[in-house]
DNA sequence: TCTTTCCTATAGATTATCTATGTATAAGCT
DNA sequence: AGCTTATACATAGATAATCTATAGGAAAGA
């Protein structure tokens, strides 16, 4: 999911791809392509979502109810599928939040650690 | 690697184990127990380290040289392993370490944004 | 003697991610 | 017309770290 902007190949991090493409739907419906440009750019391009992972992680997402998909054309006149974000998947990302930041900051306690 | 102390069963954030057990003897020898205990403490019971994947870690870490093993008497007269950073293995750490602020950052970096 | 705590270890399953590949259309350039 | 680039979706198969479950054993204390 993540892939140094180098040559170092680090997948850092898994588990993280779903609450990030949940959030990004926060912003509104958007197609697949669209949430990997959002997040790398947001993220000064350190976070690279691959091809390989998105779309497996959206059957995820949709399999769970937590997103919904429809057809549409894009602005540069493409078919592609724009995801929504299901009230379900609101309260996910909620959760999936609380979390994943109760885990970063007993991380951060360990590495703060004399 | 990690567990919920509910009954979430979150296993998350995985290929951070080895900067825990490399901070973690960063304080000095150490054997395996003692590593999942610190890192138990310290985090307040959030990080619970499986034994299923923390000996594996650690033989991970040996291969490639970040640490070395000794067999000792521990203060309660029992046999364990005692685990010691290599000068590669700090080196290693800083890297790790470095690589996961990065990623932690960008990652806030998206989860901040409006 | 029984139970708890300490301590190590591996086999096998799970699962998310990565790598590689394939398809296809729009737009812009020459 | 033909070429390239950017856009856009998707899957098959490999990889690898983690989890689950299990095994063993020794010390200490009840």
């Amino acid at each position: 999911m993540v892939k140094d902007q180098g040559q170092t190949r680090s997948e850092l991090l898994p588990g993280t791809l779903e609450m990030l493409v949940l959030k990004t739907l926060m912003r509104g419906p958007m197609h697949g392509y669209g949430i990997a440009q959002y997040v790398g750019q947001t993220s000064d391009e350190v976070l690279q979502i691959e091809e390989g992972s998105l779309y497996p992680a959206l059957q995820r997402l949709l399999l769970k109810g937590w997103v919904t998909a429809e057809w549409r054309q894009t602005p540069n006149n493409r078919r592609a599928r724009y995801y929504q974000l299901t009230p379900l998947g609101r309260k996910q990302l909620v959760v999936e939040a609380a979390n994943y930041n109760r885990i970063i900051e007993a991380i951060a306690r360990v590495m703060q650690s004399a």
